[in-house]
DNA sequence: TTACGTGCAAATACTTTGCAGTTCC
DNA sequence: GGAACTGCAAAGTATTTGCACGTAA
């Protein structure tokens, strides 16, 4: 079982290579299997890392430019947080968006038709072709809210 | 009537320096007035550009502290656009997002009472506390949208 | 065998910081 | 007079690029 886990995905690189006239390569390979195995949202300093633990001769480069073809190929995209570039596994996902904790930085999943729906209707309105959006929420999770004190009433 | 733009905004930060036992400076006085007489949405680069127009010896180490001064203050808040930070009046605007245009950059505002209440909605549903949120919405605008070809049929 | 891929080091872009000199209170 | 402010240059991040060498097709 767990040697097909990602097979789809693999396959779908492959092909995208194959079409771009572009090579395999064991990086390639570790990589993509590195991004398929791991939880979400990784910034490509965590991707190294673990690429690395397996391979310690992969260099940054490597991962930043594999993560970027990644994205090409519709498999990752990309999370612009502040400072840095998170990445998260996009193919076949539904579009979704993030709640964001300021306190231990974990990232919650959500998606709204309704928001989409308004969002559109806006646009309409100004005569604006919508190509993408990125919503983010941001405040305290569930467990960090319960440590802070409660909201300030005055 | 020209001098009294921006009047109130000023005594803010005045009062805001006070408080804080900053100092008043020229160059504070010179950037906080550029800015609030600037259309929004500039970058730092922008914002130094213009200063130095009027004050060519500032430099754009004092910009950035500044603006970040005027964040604090209440006046300024920063927009994360990509690569790099942009920052708009925040002082008694209503809260609102963005739509950019990827072709010339420009940028729309809008707001929605409507996807502000489904947004809590969907926080409460995970008691997540929401402390603050960034709508980006991407795509082109009116003018670029018509030099374009018409989207796709299939 | 040749175009593509890799890793290093250098370059870039944006932002912050250390420091010596200046200004405000 | 002393803490705060300024500008420069240097240091920090995050990311990209040039290049000589290696490798897949």
């Amino acid at each position: 079982m767990a040697a097909a886990l990602g097979r789809e995905e693999k396959e779908v690189f492959a092909a995208y290579l194959v079409k771009n006239r572009l090579k395999r390569s064991e990086q390639r390979e570790v990589i993509l299997d590195v991004f398929l195995k791991s939880e979400s949202h990784l910034s490509v300093d965590d991707l190294l890392r673990i690429v690395q633990k397996r391979r310690p001769d992969i260099g940054r480069t490597t991962v930043y430019r594999t993560l970027k073809l990644l994205a090409s190929a519709g498999l990752a995209s990309e999370l612009a947080l502040d400072g840095e570039t998170r990445f998260e596994l996009e193919y076949k996902r539904a579009h979704h968006d993030h709640f964001i904790c300021k306190s231990c930085g974990d990232i919650f999943e959500f998606s709204s038709p309704e928001i989409e729906r308004i969002q559109e209707e806006i646009a309409a309105g100004i005569n604006f072709v919508i190509d993408g959006h990125r919503h983010h929420i941001f405040g305290f999770c569930r467990r960090c809210a319960a440590k802070r004190p409660a909201a300030p009433r005055g």
